[in-house]
Order: C-alpha cells, then structure tokens, then sequence
DNA sequence: AATCTACCCGTACACTGTACGAATTGCTAG
DNA sequence: CTAGCAATTCGTACAGTGTACGGGTAGATT
C-alpha cells in the first residue's frame, strides 16, 4: 500500500535554515556522515533542492563553519585585556567541544565569513587597545590561536571526557599494548618507551588527565609571557 | 588497435611501497585527491591488490601518518634541552610544510605507530631528563604540541609561502574586499572591522608577514616560559 | 486571469570505497 | 621434475557520493 512516491508537501527552505541543521547534523553525527541526500531529507526536501541555497558542499561547510565561529564569545571590551582573551579562548575551547567536526577547518578555510572576520578583529582591537605595537600584535594573535586550535586538534578524538575517564582508559591502553607486545615477540611498553610508559601508565592511569585544567594551564603561561613582552618594549 | 585489457604485466608490491607513493600522491595533489584507483594505477597494479597490504583506506592513511612522523627528527640527546626541543618543533614544521594533507590528521588519529611512538617517548625522556616533574612534563608536552600543530594548520591553506608574496596577497585580499563592499552596500573593510584593517593593509601589505619567524618567535616564547616554571618549583 | 519568477526536485552520470571470488604466480614437498 | 598449496593479484559488481540538467509547480505581480 505504501506508494513508492508520495507527493512531498513541499518544503519550505531557508539559508539559515539548511546551514543550522547541517551543523546540527554534523555535531551529532559527524562531519563524514553529513550528506547532501541525508541533510535533504532531514530537512523533508529533496537533495537538489538544497542547491538553490548553496552553490555546492564546499561552500556549504564554509557557512557552517561561520555559524561556529559566529558561537565564540567575543572579547569584552569592559575588562582588561587578559581576562578578556583568556575568556574567548575558554569559549572557543567549548564551542570546538561542541561541534568537533570543525576543529581542522576552522582556520584553514580559504574565505572567511562575517562572523570569523568579527572575531578576527575583535581579538586583533583587544591587543592594540591594550598597548601592543602592530607587529606584537600579530605575533600575539598567532600563538593564541596556534594553542587553541591545537589544543583542540589533540582534543578532538579522545576517547574521554573527564579525569576520571582518562585513567580508565590510561590503564586500557596499556593492557592493550602489553598484550600486542606479548602476541608479537615485542619488548614491553616499559623496555621500548620507558618515558611514555611512565607517563601513561605511571602517572595518568593513577591520577587522570582533565583536558580543561591542561588548556588554562597553557593559556595562562602563554597569556604571562605575552604580557612580559609588551613591558619590555 | 588499443586493445582494451592488456594484460597487465603483474605489479610487484609491498606495504612499505604502497604507503610510500601514497605519502608522495598526496602530497604532491592534496589527500582529496588520493583515490585507491589513482594509488594502484601509480603503481601499476590492479585496485584491488591493494587489499592485500592494508584493510581499508583508514589504515592506509594511518600508515602513512606514521611515515611523516618518522620523517621528523627526534630531538638530541647532546644538547641542551630547550635547543634540542626547539629543533625538533622546527623540524616538524618542516616536515608538516612538506606533506600539508598530514596536518589534520597527525594529532587526531586513534590507533598511533610506532614512529609516533617513538618521537613521543623521546620528547617526554627530553623533558624528563631536564628535570620537569612528571606533571609538568605532561603540561610542557602539550603546550609545545598544540602550538606547534595549531600553527601547521594556520599555514595549510595559506597561498604565500614567504613575507614578499605574502604582501602581495594581502594587497589583493584588501582590493577584493573592497569590491565587494562596494558591490553590495557595505561599509568598507575599514569602517567595519577597522583593527584588521589595520594589521591587513596597513602592516602585511606593506611589510609581509614571514611564517617561520613567527613560528619561533612564539616557540621561544613558550619555551622561554617554561623553563622559568619549571626553576620556579 | 495571465504572466513571471523563485523555488523545488526526479533522473542521470561519473566517481568513490570495497565485498566477493576467481585467476595466477612462485614455493615447497615428494 | 611435478603436485599441490599458499600467497598474491585483480575483474566485476554494488551501494553510496556530489551535482549537472531540465522540467515542474507554487505564489506574487500585473
């Protein structure tokens, strides 16, 4: 009884509409499940008539990408410029846990969109109002978003989310790869990589790792020494 | 008279020959384009041989990550360790320049070799051995990676490799935007995001912008100040 | 009511990774 | 030298991808 083509009621599409629930998609699903057919059909639409919004993928994600960026917390302007930066890099830390999948492309998309460019210069009029010169300014700007684009690179598919995690799985990997050594005719973890054996199964597996305390810790040190510079000059 | 099945005179392969022409493939025409068709017909074998080194193109891509971490150099035990560290951040720099479609993806692949491994044994025993705790070993580590493979990704899609064309970029990116803000009825790339033009127009245009003095501008920096934390303990 | 424009979408095509199983090669044991 | 076998190569087929093309249909404008 099921008609193979029900007469869709038509769908009624939008811009926004197609970028946010791409990005919906990709932050539950992940980026390499995101479709052109899978998104249609979300949307009850056929899958070319998302090409009436977007001219194709490429650019689709570029937009979806500008809804990320567009999630990051300004700088305030209210308060001093350390605190300021501190907080926009904390918040970019939750939007890029929010929406992993934009974590290798944010900073390598070739066109940046409105919302990128609002933070770009932001960030860049937080670090000239605070008393950098032009070139401290940039170099300033490049560190920051080296470290915090990094940091979530390392972050972006670790299997854990807290302390407490990161030692269950600490103490599996090393399971895991005492059994790989033994199955071959390997030398132990302990043999092979004395120094990362002390690391993940001395000291991680028994105390844990928390990802937020490791991020502050950077960002504070890089953030300190951002601000030594400026004085010396 | 071109027959259409020559009978291929039998390709002789190995894992290690798969995974180096694909490492060469994709770094000389981008991963996008690295198809398993494209990587058998290099070397003139059938698709499917393929099969028979590797299990899918997942761990195709595994094994070629590790080849560019073998390429990096580990850091000397001979030297001091904040040279010997800042070397070996250079040299990933270098060897992350030379295969681009490697950035995203040193990072953030589950399963790492034994290359991997390797390097990552030898930066923790440099640290170690320079007297960093345990804890502030693990700090130190991810720092220095996250800033090292957050400035990769900032370079990955950038058109200028040196402070002359660099310049000439930002001079065509400033002219493009204006054009299109006069297209539509913008404000100027001035007026809007004032501080970016600043640093684009006023400063890159002009002066250019020199990667790799970036790079260790900010690797000094971060160095510098860990060395200071760990005296500080 | 007629026209137009913006929007929607079915079909088709080239290209992807890879499951399956058949063909061939080179080695090893008799 | 031969029989048999295991390792290796690969042709075919299939489901799934992005998207070019062109025909349709709804809603606004005259």
């Amino acid at each position: 009884m099921a008609r193979s083509k029900p007469p869709r009621p038509r769908a009624h599409l939008s811009k926004d509409g197609v970028l946010h629930t791409a990005v919906a998609l990709a932050s539950r699903d992940g980026i390499e499940s995101l479709t052109m057919r899978k998104l249609s059909d979300e949307l009850g639409a056929g899958a070319m008539s998302l090409y009436h919004y977007v001219p194709n993928k490429e650019e689709l994600i570029d937009g979806m990408v500008d809804i990320v960026f567009g999630e990051i917390e300004l700088p305030s302007r209210n308060i001093d410029w350390k605190s300021a930066l501190r907080w926009r890099a904390i918040s970019t830390r939750h939007v890029l846990n929010r929406h992993r999948w934009a974590v290798g492309l944010m900073e390598s998309r070739v066109t940046p969109g409105p919302a990128s460019l609002r933070l770009h210069d932001a960030v860049l009029g937080c670090l000239r109002e605070a008393g950098f010169s032009i070139e401290m300014t940039i170099q300033a700007y490049s560190v920051q978003d080296a470290y915090i684009y990094g940091f979530a690179l390392q972050e972006k598919t670790t299997p854990f989310d807290d302390a407490e995690e990161s030692a269950a799985v600490a103490e599996e990997q090393t399971r895991q790869f005492a059994e790989l050594a033994e199955e071959r005719q390997f030398a132990s973890l302990a043999e092979e990589f004395p120094y990362l054996a002390e690391v993940v199964a001395g000291h991680v597996a028994k105390v844990g790792y928390d990802f937020a305390t490791s991020f502050e810790y950077g960002l504070d040190l890089i953030l300190d020494a951002l601000e030594k510079r400026r004085d010396a000059s």
